[in-house]
DNA sequence: TTATTAGTTCATAATTTTGTGAACTATTAA
DNA sequence: TTAATAGTTCACAAAATTATGAACTAATAA
């Protein structure tokens, strides 16, 4: 496999984290499985709409479904997903402190 | 702030990990800071698509740049990023793995 | 001053992603 | 069998992202 196929496998996962409801998703599921109901009910919005983006973290290889009775029960593939996303919201955290430190100086300057 | 304003920050800061071009960029720069053109002939193709690709990263806040004389130097904000796109890589390859060995037991029992 | 280097910005077209509602499938319950 | 529940799939429009090349700007060198 060439890098640049690494490169564009390894953009395809990372996609799967660039979209609000996704990162929700992956905020409610760090805490363990969940049926699609349940997702639903604490991400509110269209239940065709949360399909889609569940299906495509699935196929994305960041989620899993266990399919039993009725209910489709979606977990974490694995916790690195979760610890990435944790990192990466740190970073805002972080870019979200500076800024406003920034703001602070300015007006303190200004 | 509430949840929702958190997850779409969060989620635009993940968006720039998401592109294969970027990818590489985070991985070239995981190892120190260089000037926009070494970081272009390492990756290859137009500049103008470089300088857009690197302005994102830069506005979502995971590079910064330092000018001096001609040239822009770029670099990560924070090993953070680095880490995280690790672990999304790490993902990446247990996904393939687990793709792989899956094949091999079909082949074997097919 | 003029040219060169280093990069950014802009306009545009092509592609991809997203949200929506309706239709569909599969499992269980009555 | 019929109805209800749980969710997926589909078609389509709207929005966002991407690649491209030309034009532009800023700093240095001749």
């Amino acid at each position: 496999m060439t890098d640049k196929e690494i490169f564009n496998l390894h953009a395809e996962v990372c996609k799967a984290l660039g979209h609000p409801l996704r990162i929700e998703v992956i905020d409610i599921l760090g805490k363990g499985e969940l049926c699609f109901t349940d997702i639903l009910e604490r991400t509110g919005g269209l239940k065709s709409n949360l399909s889609q983006h569940l299906s495509v973290m699935t196929n994305k290889g960041i989620l899993k479904v266990r399919r039993h009775g009725k209910c489709n029960y979606y977990s974490l593939t694995s916790k690195k997903v979760a610890r990435a996303c944790i990192l990466m919201r740190e970073v805002l955290i972080d870019n979200l402190k500076k800024h406003q430190s920034a703001l602070i100086k300015i007006s303190v300057s200004g």
